[in-house]
DNA sequence: CTACATATAATGTATGTACATATATTTGCA
DNA sequence: TGCAAATATATGTACATACATTATATGTAG
């Protein structure tokens, strides 16, 4: 749908503005859906960005310091998102023995499984973005670095 | 910065993924930065945007449903971010004479103060999006456009 | 070898998001 | 008229974000 229909504001006042608006709004939209995608398999999309983190360290161990550099959102609390993982034993938690101020983190084979059963849900097919050319995703990608640049 | 160098993952399963994870983490960009330039002020991200609405209002009042159409997340708590708005003085509420299930909002003086003492904070200019030209921000759109149609 | 700085994680608090439920009012219809 | 359904908002709960503070452990200068 047309931004202007998303949100009940006919008039922008300039490109600039509008651009803004929709980078804001399509990246809710996406996230959205993709949260509800995870919802039956009881993790949020935080917890699953973790465990994709963690999967890729297998069967190295992570540190808290590992995931916040990894993370999308640098800020956020990964000590206590990793509480939630490791409730639902999807992740151990363990003193580093080599160094005691740190902490050890390792997803479990129930972590993996997860993982596994969730795989095609992460997936372009299901994103929306699939209604891009690979050119027009790499044009997007293109313009939003340069946003940030 | 590249996004590689962002998120410290340096292959990408494809351009879907890819522009996936730079339509998040661009938002999460913008959003970051506008807040920290409203901080200052005491007022957050979504009040900021309520107070917004209710200046396109004025002096009529808006209803909570109204918020809600016009807010960029449906699925926020418009009625909690009232009641912070309210506990600042720049919004008063007033159960609705015509139909006592609806309260109307309005925004206070103080209110419009805050706003206009804000007016450049919101603007393109400062947010990133001036990195780009005005053709590029408009393609921009449309390529977000085409991810939710 | 102690004292102080730094590193690492956890905790506290305010706000917001997501979704379910509750409360009050109005509307519609038998 | 009376009562069920719909409407409008508020409240409850779990989780996440943002940022400050605390608790330990480690490193280092004198």
């Amino acid at each position: 749908m047309k931004l202007e229909d998303e949100i009940q504001q006919r008039v922008f006042k300039s490109p600039y503005q509008k651009a803004y608006l929709n980078v804001v709004f399509t990246a809710g939209w996406l996230q959205q859906r993709l949260a509800a995608a995870f919802k039956p398999y009881g993790i949020t999309l935080p917890q699953y960005n973790v465990l994709r983190i963690l999967r890729g360290q297998h069967p190295k161990p992570a540190t808290v310091n590992l995931l916040i550099e990894r993370m999308l959102d640098k800020t956020s609390n990964a000590s206590r998102i990793v509480d939630k993982l490791e409730a639902k034993g999807l992740v151990t938690r363990q003193v580093c023995p080599s160094n005691r101020r740190a902490v050890d983190i390792r997803i479990t084979e129930a972590g993996l499984d997860l993982l596994l059963r969730t795989e095609e849900l992460a997936n372009a097919q299901h994103s929306g973005l699939e209604n891009l050319s690979g050119d027009e995703a790499a044009q997007l990608s293109d313009l939003l670095d340069k946003i940030r640049s």
